[in-house]
DNA sequence: TATGAGATCAACT
DNA sequence: GTTGATCTCATAC
């Protein structure tokens, strides 16, 4: 019986735009609860959306690190949102993971979450990151390890593309990446 | 279905 | 002091 194949840290060092559409359809795990990515965002410190941006600061410094490793940060004071580092170190490019399709551990996400609808447990990047419990503590761990866990997709899924969501910078480039169709999108594509 | 307020913190002006 | 890669709840249509 074979494994499923894991994404490695060579998986992220490529652009981050060809990564983020090949996130779609992968299953993430953290603590062996997740499901499969359905929404994806991709940035890159070329444009102002990107918090790498203005350059390196505490907050961001694992955004200008190698590939394959976790970057979370508080949004809005409240929620934590869950980014991969993609390329090579110093290109400062992110990958935001925006909404799941629970699969595993739906238990711990309710549990997590509140009791409320399976649709709603994963659809955004803050809810998704209170469902699987991830916070800052988890900051710069690696992805192809305990916690984490990523496993490749079986088939290249239909991907929808459009603008990314909740930025008044660089607003207008089309860089979120989606599962078409899916009903566990944070909102759906135009 | 849509809009508005409040929660709350790191970075920046 | 303001802004933001958000979410929930309340109120209006």
């Amino acid at each position: 019986m074979a494994e499923p194949p894991a994404l490695h840290q060579n998986f992220f060092a490529r652009s981050v735009h060809r990564v983020a559409p090949d996130l779609i359809g992968a299953m993430l795990l953290f603590n062996g609860v997740g499901g499969r990515i359905v929404e994806v965002e991709a940035y890159h410190h070329t444009e102002p959306a990107a918090h790498s941006f203005g350059g390196e600061t505490p907050r961001n410094a694992v955004m200008f690190g190698p590939p394959g490793y976790a970057y979370v940060y508080r949004s809005y004071g409240i929620h934590w949102c869950l980014n991969f580092v993609c390329e090579r170190e110093g290109s400062a490019s992110a990958v935001l993971i925006r909404a799941l399709e629970p699969i595993e551990g739906l238990a711990s996400m309710r549990r997590r979450r509140g009791l409320m609808s399976e649709r709603l447990l994963c659809s955004g990047p803050g809810r998704l990151c209170q469902a699987l419990g991830v916070t800052v503590a988890h900051n710069g761990l690696a992805l192809d390890r305990t916690p984490f866990a990523l496993i490749a997709r079986d088939r290249k899924p239909e991907i929808a593309v459009g603008v990314r969501i909740g930025i008044t910078k660089a607003a207008e480039l089309p860089w979120r990446y989606g599962l078409k169709g899916s009903r566990f999108l944070s909102k759906p594509f135009r």
